[in-house]
RNA sequence: GGGCGAUUAGCUCAGUAGGAUAGAGCGCAGGUCUCCGGAACCUGAGGUGGAGGGUUCGACUCCCUCAUCGCCCGCCA
């Protein structure tokens, strides 16, 4: 709709009597917007501003020359205020036309931003060292959400979950299951200084127990400790897939850390870098220039006693992704993570890659509110809500949608005990009401043996209200395209809270399901069930059902 | 000390390729119901957009300074 006004208004610059040259017309910026308030019209522009610096003239002068060039049967009829701004009424066939198109092939609608383009969204990757908690949730939301919205704007998406699955912290793991092991066994030794405190390790313990029964009491202790490990962190990550898959989250492909080191890739990377002159010895460790790249400080690969860096592998699996050939990269990280970023990209530098590709995207802390008290988090310490809890309190439609209120880059206050005992104020029931309000209309109609029409009355559809909801159906692919732009899920769920209440509205003062008069009964279903499938399509993004009843 | 983010109604927050009168939910004060699902709708009160400068036709939006809060600054991850 927006583009026809566009060009409607390109014309009538080139007939009116201006010195703007035609040459220019596809440089010229300037925008159409659908407009909320009806007495600015069905869509104003700003041309007039825009083209009054280049032209040295009024802007109001400039407007009412297009004004008086603007021509076309669907338009009713255009106005000049606010100095310029140019608003247009639109016949409410324009309007009509459009829900035909919609309602014939919604998906010739979408626009195909990416065309194929390869893109990869790496998210969550927490380390398999202990449950989510829901601070991870809001990452694991906001990237399948956003991976979603890609998706249907014609990326090829590749969701990605990265395991660090060796390394200290998984020795901490192992250690951890290890002693509750040997207590099993009546061998008590002192809890490992890192050890992790959750019950979980007792549980995987127990579980280890019960397979080995005592197998590992004579091995000797590292060996011990490291079966500990592999089996702790398989035990771990099959939680963490379950829990994922009950937030109606899957992973494409699960990348695993060892893997890169056992087929020498981490070294190929590192020896890549000595190459280039980038990585240099200091100390006996190896160190990364990072500072040619605009880092503070040079960072180390592998450390004086030989251990690799979590910073090189992870630099590798950076450089396994660029070789996969993705246009696009995208990592979503926790915001403790912000200083992280400057060493990434420095590092992919200095192996000759385009750094812009990457994407960084930073989840600002999700805070607990607990009985008016802010409960911190950390994995170690125990004082963690598990994303499982979670979702058995409030529900997963729920959490997903209410994580995606916000925006990544504003902190995210969870009120734990407002999402338990006042659920039904979580607008994700507002939403999905009405859209079973809108099956039940179907039923309704079906009831009164009222036989539904598919494009047929649509000239029926007349009223404000009806021509509002047709305009949301445009602005739901304009949400679409901002939320990928922007990398902002968060403006899909704000656009679906606008929508259903714009059809509560409608329903509120309108008849829909009228026997007395079937054809605009009939013109209303279509529309209603437009407004239906957009609101399916947009929980569906989301990651949140759209149930048929409630 | 440096970096990143935040600061909008009593509370929780929307609102960006700068646009016309800054919005919603909750809470508060009232209303709608012989009618398709009241998990709904309507009306009202409530604002120096943290403070101060700058850029221009126009700034909540961009730039600078300051304040407050959160997070980060390791041969940890």
């Amino acid at each position: 709709m927006v583009n026809i006004i566009k060009s409607l208004l390109k014309e009538a610059l080139l007939s009116a009597n201006l010195s703007f040259p035609k040459s220019d017309t596809d440089k010229l910026v300037f925008s159409v917007e659908l407009q909320a308030n009806p007495s600015y019209g069905d869509f104003s522009t700003n041309l007039a501003f825009q083209l009054a610096s280049i032209l040295k003239e009024k802007p109001y002068k400039i407007a009412a020359e297009i004004v008086n060039h603007v021509n076309s049967e669907f338009i009713d009829k255009v106005e000049i205020k606010g100095g310029g701004f140019i608003n247009i009424f639109v016949k409410a066939s324009f309007f009509q036309k459009f829900l035909r198109d919609f309602l014939q092939d919604e998906n010739r609608l979408i626009p195909q931003l990416g065309d194929g383009k390869k893109i990869q969204v790496e998210f969550v990757s927490a380390n398999p060292t202990g449950p989510l908690h829901i601070g991870h949730g809001r990452g694991a939301s906001f990237g399948d959400s956003i991976s979603r919205i890609l998706d249907i704007l014609g990326y090829k998406v590749t969701k990605e979950y990265y395991i660090n699955d060796r390394g200290n912290q998984i020795t901490n793991l192992g250690k951890s299951v290890y002693y509750w092991y040997m207590l099993n066994f009546g061998k008590s030794i002192p809890f490992p200084e890192d050890g992790y405190k959750g019950e979980y390790i007792k549980i995987i313990a127990e579980k280890l127990i019960h397979e080995c029964k005592d197998e590992l009491v004579n091995l000797e202790e590292m060996l011990a400790i490291s079966r500990c490990a592999e089996y702790g962190k398989k035990q771990i990550m099959e939680n963490i897939i379950q829990d994922l898959n009950s937030f109606n989250v899957y992973f494409d492909k699960y990348f695993s850390e060892t893997d890169i080191f056992e087929n020498n890739y981490v070294d190929e990377t590192l020896n890549l870098l000595k190459n280039k002159g980038m990585a240099y010895k200091n100390n006996d460790a190896l160190w990364l220039k990072t500072t040619a790249f605009g880092d503070d400080k040079d960072r180390v690969l592998i450390k004086s006693t030989g251990e690799y860096t979590y910073f090189a592998s992870d630099i590798a699996y950076h450089r396994n992704k660029f070789e996969r050939g993705f246009d696009i990269i995208i990592d979503v990280w926790g915001a403790d993570h912000h200083g992280y970023v400057k060493r990434m990209k420095a590092a992919l530098q200095a192996l000759g890659y385009n750094s812009d590709k990457l994407k960084i995207v930073l989840i600002q802390m999700v805070n607990l509110i607990k009985k008016g008290e802010k409960v911190s988090m950390s994995t170690r310490a125990n004082e963690f809500i598990p994303l499982s809890w979670l979702i058995k309190e409030v529900g997963k439609d729920a959490a997903r949608f209410f994580y995606c209120l916000r925006s990544p880059d504003s902190h995210f206050d969870f009120n734990i005990d407002l999402a338990k005992e006042k659920s039904s104020d979580n607008p994700v029931y507002y939403v999905q009401y009405a859209y079973a309000r809108i099956k039940s209309l179907f039923r309704n109609a079906h009831e009164k043996n009222i036989l539904y029409q598919e494009l047929e009355n649509l000239e029926l559809l007349v009223l404000k209200e009806e021509l509002n909801l047709i305009k949301n159906i445009q602005a739901y692919f304009e949400t679409l395209i901002n939320a990928s732009i922007l990398l902002e899920p968060n403006k899909l769920a704000t656009f679906l809270i606008e929508l259903a209440s714009n059809f509560h509205y409608y329903y509120n003062n309108t008849k829909i399901v009228d026997e007395g008069n079937i054809a605009l009964t009939n013109a209303r279903l279509n529309l209603c069930k437009s407004i239906g499938r957009i609101i399916q399509s947009g929980l569906n993004l989301l990651g949140v059902d759209a149930p048929e009843r409630m």
